[in-house]
DNA sequence: GCTCAAACTGTTAGCGCTAACATTTCAAGT
DNA sequence: ACTTGAAATGTTAGCGCTAACAGTTTGAGC
């Protein structure tokens, strides 16, 4: 940078401020400290800003996973509304795992990000001091509390689970399957889909649990296991659309007609759920919108603005198609 | 870190020691240290120590996208194998567009990654410039280059598009069709599956451009595009698995028996091109292993080891299912 | 007990930038 | 010409850590 001062006649500060805020630099002056840094090829040390500015510039984000996932579109609904405003978004992989969680917290606060996005809202309890403690704005997601470590965007899993549940036991289905990973979200889906059958005479539950993070071999395999539990099954609810499409490609394998034999609905409606054939009822949420809104959260925050809520909940809708 | 050295009766360097080279410092010192950090809840600067080390940590990986696509595996091998030497992986989407790829170079740069990984080999001159000037190792991946800017891993697109002709010719389709999205690796597949095509008499070739990064759906729409073409299509290759998919999915639909009426093959060997029905026959690469090996070309000039090879060649596999 | 190297710990001087304040410049109003 | 305040630019003092070297302690060997 001393360079480039050198260069262009002017001190560092300049330098410093015709890349930053060039609105407060003559015209002039920023000309020729724009032709110097183009000339030496000069890039600005960003890890040195960040330490005598005390602002990084960088947003981490927690997801189980991207593989073929739920959380592509809201990263990507994170990253692009960041990056308008001049964030950059540091990611990372917990692979459902809580002490993986644990690490990427600890790595990422000690980068001294500006803010944190993590997708649930259940944590460690060392998780949760050290977020608190940080004092930074940090959004939790994909699911509600009433009690978020700073702020929480999502829609309620449970009550999610009770619509399909109601969804299928109003076409009059009764003997309904579940299949699903062990994570929290699917737990909770679980329980409220769970809560609405018990509700209904007659009606009945079978589970396949899978792994956190399974997909479509995870759904052909559930599908097996749930009809050898129950023969006349009538429905299955998978918790999520890779794993539904698991289950309609075993059901065509087995030659059972869906939806005639037997009801397929899926969750998180991806690109994927309208293509197949027959195209999977799922339910629908949110999941760009969810990204979009936990950055406007963060950046109202750290723009210093009131905010309207904590917790914000963006529903979700049961989507009708041909498998159930 | 002084209030830490402070309450453990040491020096700031003997903290910093202590968290970074335990080995180097007494145990019985070590313990009173490691007792201070967790009492006070201390967590260090990495940015700091960031600038004063010269080392970040940080490898930067770029990436066209990371949805439902070929190159999470690579980022899973990747970001595994590199965490494990104690770096971490900052990662970027370019949406396939070259000036996001120069932004995101710039901006990595910026932070001083230690290291950078960018799919493809054709980047715009100016990427190319800061990142010779940058002086960092780089891989560059998911092709081959005789000249890479500093290492490549991969395999060759046109060789590979090449093996898919062969593979469908020697089965005695004749009339062939490609679909697949405008990025250069494509269109390298592309050239290859041409030039294999020209070589036999008889045989002929349409294609279905789609926009880069399209998936499912434009696989059903390339597949009536196709069939509009030439109504007497007897085989198409897809240039991935997902628009391979979107493409059987439309054969359903339209009551095009696959193989019998239509042959179809995809690219890269996805999870789901085993599941489907038919099973999807497609061209295998080392996805995870592409990132594996980008980590360990990058450790090993980080270390300062002699390199084998600035070339790696990984290979493919055509792996033949029901579908073609 | 003494030597001496190895093991451990401390001191000094930055890394490259920006916040905060200080100073200079300049145009407009008198 | 002479104030005056806004705009433009410069100066100073770190941000929190680590490299490099300096100093101190320890213990093995004699």
């Amino acid at each position: 940078m001393e360079d480039v001062a050198r260069l262009a006649g002017v001190s560092t500060m300049t330098v410093s401020r015709a890349i930053r805020e060039p609105a407060k630099v003559a015209p002039a002056t920023r000309a020729r400290v724009t032709a110097a840094i183009a000339k030496l090829g000069y890039v600005p040390n960003l890890t040195a800003g960040s330490l005598a500015s005390q602002r990084s510039g960088i947003i981490a984000a927690i997801v189980p996973t991207i593989d073929n996932s739920i959380f592509a579109e809201t990263m990507r609904g994170l990253t692009e509304t960041l990056a308008a405003a001049g964030y950059q978004v540091l990611l990372g992989q917990t692979a459902y795992d809580e002490s993986a969680e644990e690490a990427l917290v600890a790595a990422f606060l000690g980068r001294r990000v500006d803010g944190m996005v993590i997708t649930g809202v259940k944590h460690s309890a060392l998780t949760r001091k050290r977020l608190i403690k940080a004092g930074i704005p940090e959004v939790e997601t994909w699911d509600l509390t009433p009690d978020p470590i700073d702020m929480v965007v999502g829609f309620s899993n449970r009550d999610a689970g009770r619509a399909i549940a109601r969804y299928l036991l109003a076409k009059g289905y009764l003997r309904l399957g579940f299949a699903g990973g062990g994570d929290d979200r699917t737990r909770s889906r679980l329980a409220g889909f769970e809560a609405a059958i018990r509700r209904v005479k007659g009606a009945s539950l079978t589970r396949a649990m899978l792994p956190a993070g399974t997909s479509f071999r995870g759904g052909r395999e559930a599908l097996g296991n749930l009809l050898a539990q129950d023969p006349g099954l009538q429905a299955v609810f998978c918790s999520n659309d890779a794993i539904a499409v698991g289950a309609l490609m075993e059901c065509r394998r087995r030659g059972i007609q869906v939806p005639r034999d037997l009801a397929i609905a899926g969750f998180a409606d991806l690109d994927i759920a309208a293509e197949v054939e027959p195209a999977l009822t799922s339910l629908q949420v949110r999941s760009r919108t969810i990204g979009e809104e936990a950055a406007n959260m963060l950046l109202a925050r750290l723009r210093g603005e009131p905010l309207h809520a904590t917790v914000r909940d963006l529903g979700f809708t049961v989507v009708p198609r041909a498998s159930a």
